[in-house]
DNA sequence: AATGCGATTCTCT
DNA sequence: GAGAATCGCATTT
């Protein structure tokens, strides 16, 4: 059974959300299709302490606003003109803080995340693909067709939310630094990036 | 109106 | 490991 997240899990520091997030589960749910992945790497973004994230200062312009609302609700937003990122806001109102889900193991609706990652089936993939298909932040977008319109969407929602599973996972966790944020001075030595150690769909290895 | 860049990914080498 | 793709949005002129 998975027993869906409530908002009193995010209502908390997002380095404590990010860490407790792996190992739980992303339903996305469209046009009857029901797509399902383990969370296995998440970074926390904490604006008022952050260099590297948007709301650092306690900035805000129209794009970034989503990060001072309620928690529990979706931050995505376009990177590179073409990609994606998907972040749940975490903490108190008018806090701006959130955790960005870099990637997840798929479980479910494999072969619907296929076709939107690769146009192919999940039997026609060559084991790179399989790898391939969420092991990034703006890969599993693609794969969970997460884009602007889910912008400031509940993560309580029968469309989009977390749960967790009945029953005992046992895993290391990894903190290390926090990927393509080398220009946020100090901020990029923080260790706000969690992920499950050996786990073959995370985004990028420590060495 | 013009400029510059990014919480990335893909395709080479 | 380097370079390109590609554009919304914030900042500067």
């Amino acid at each position: 059974m998975i027993e869906k997240l409530g908002r009193n899990f995010f209502e908390r520091d997002g380095r404590v959300v990010a860490k407790e997030l792996l190992g739980k589960i992303l339903v996305r749910k469209y046009e009857e299709k029901v797509l399902i992945g383990k969370i296995v790497e998440t970074e926390a973004y904490i604006g008022e302490i952050d260099k590297a994230c948007h709301a650092y200062g306690g900035r805000k312009t129209p794009k970034i606003m989503p990060l001072y609302s309620t928690c529990g609700i979706a931050y995505v937003y376009s990177i590179y003109g073409m990609y994606h990122c998907f972040n749940v806001i975490t903490g108190e109102e008018n806090d701006p803080q959130g955790v960005l889900i870099r990637a997840v193991e798929p479980i479910e609706g494999l072969d619907e995340i296929s076709k939107n990652r690769f146009k192919k089936t999940f039997n026609e993939l060559k084991k790179k693909e399989i790898l391939n298909l969420t092991s990034g932040p703006s890969k599993l977008c693609i794969a969970f067709n997460i884009d602007k319109g889910l912008n400031t969407h509940s993560i309580f929602s029968d469309g989009l939310y977390i749960g967790s599973f009945s029953g005992i996972e046992k895993f290391e966790i990894v903190k290390s630094k926090r990927i393509g944020i080398d220009y946020s001075e100090e901020a990029k030595d923080f260790l706000w990036r969690y992920y499950i150690k050996n786990n073959k769909f995370v985004s990028v290895l420590d060495k």
